[in-house]
DNA sequence: GTGTCAATGATTATCGATAATCGTTGATCG
DNA sequence: CGATCAACGATTATCGATAATCATTGACAC
């Protein structure tokens, strides 16, 4: 019985939202930009609810900010934000990737399909697919860390992360960061746990932006 | 100019959200209970509107899950689960006790007030009040952190284990409980911020549940 | 000029009603 | 007796309209 309905199965407002997203990761709004429910409803052709519910939805995603009786505005994530953001990802990260290398996930290949993408994005300076990639590489490993609640909140902070990746990571050295994936897939693949563990701290700590070394208390 | 206006200055929407929340923190609602939206909106007085809003704050804070066309109930969280939770947690508050450790947090104070409040609650066997002070206890460190996206994601777990912690110890646990955070406050007041993550890791992973030892995978 | 304040326009918050969807019940057919 | 499916009831998703709120503008008094 072939289904084959590509009819919108998806609610309007979820749709919404990933459209709203979609323009905000790619920069088409900037942060502080206000998002007018009636404007956006306009755009789609719905009412105000399902625009409402996408802001809201979007709202615990962490990438815009509402204020009560004055709406949502595209949130403005301060530096210091970003690198709090980051400290808590390398800590999250790291447990999901010593749990992963516990369990003696089987995802080498998988890892290293990801980070082939990475290089030939890099190689093709195509930005944004190597972040999805990238994005990709950390998810596979968290999700087999086997701890569904660690990867719930990691997705959070990694949608907040994506929306600044393309702007911060403009020069880089793309190649070079794809390759310092390598140690953590074979800390993985061999077990070693603590190994994984510094490696996965290491890499999330050594993207923090604004941070050329340390420092977490201004 | 005295203000005072005591008027419902809270947008309905949050004050449903509050309500029901509190509900389901004291087990009125329990997990797996459907919230039907029509219902609530009767109960309150209101349309189905602001509800839908409760909902879907409540579902971003993880206390109720809502499948597509098909409504929202009181998130069920399995003991695997539960224990995952507290895996994560104690990642989290244990990083957040070594920074307000580094940060040489004055609450000293703050935090001795919290522990004799407990031993109150524990002599009086109120173990709601018990429960709360407790989590004032570990929201106080977090906040001292600095690290507000750390406070954020901590609050979230921390509700949903209180939804779930409504299971009442003896006194003598209880008391025992109480003096088991008394190390941690040293370790913070002396700025040893080794010493105070490993305390706070091993005391939220000894309230772990279902777990008599270990035991990550099954 | 400058500060206060009412009127106004823009926008959010809420409402009541309708459309779409799901699960179930019960009838029909093999 | 079992399976399929239409019809129904319950509930969610969406709509269009109204009420409440906020920010701004401009007039007015001093």
């Amino acid at each position: 019985m072939l289904s084959a309905n590509p009819l919108p199965r998806i609610s309007l407002s979820h749709q919404i939202r990933d459209q709203i997203l979609d323009r905000i990761v790619h920069g088409e709004l900037c942060p502080g930009e206000r998002l007018i429910e009636l404007k956006i409803a306009a755009e789609f052709s719905t009412s105000q609810a399902p625009v409402r519910e996408a802001l809201r939805e979007l709202e615990a995603m962490g990438v815009v900010e509402t204020m009560p009786n004055k709406g949502a505005r595209v949130r403005t994530i301060s530096n210091d934000e970003l690198c709090q953001l980051y400290d808590v990802r390398a800590q999250l990260e790291s447990y999901g990737t010593q749990l992963a290398a516990e369990n003696k996930a089987q995802i080498k290949s998988r890892l290293k399909d990801a980070v082939r993408a990475m290089k030939r994005a890099a190689r093709e300076e195509n930005s944004t697919a190597f972040a999805s990639h990238n994005s990709l590489f950390h998810r596979v490993i968290v999700e087999s860390s086997g701890n569904g609640i660690l990867l719930e909140l990691w997705e959070n902070l990694n949608v907040q992360t994506r929306t600044m990746t393309n702007v911060t990571r403009s020069r880089r050295n793309l190649m070079a960061l794809a390759e310092s994936h390598l140690p953590i897939v074979e800390a993985i693949a061999t077990g070693d746990a603590l190994l994984a563990h510094r490696l996965a701290l290491e890499h999330v700590l050594s993207n923090r932006p604004g941070s050329d070394n340390n420092s977490r208390k201004a």
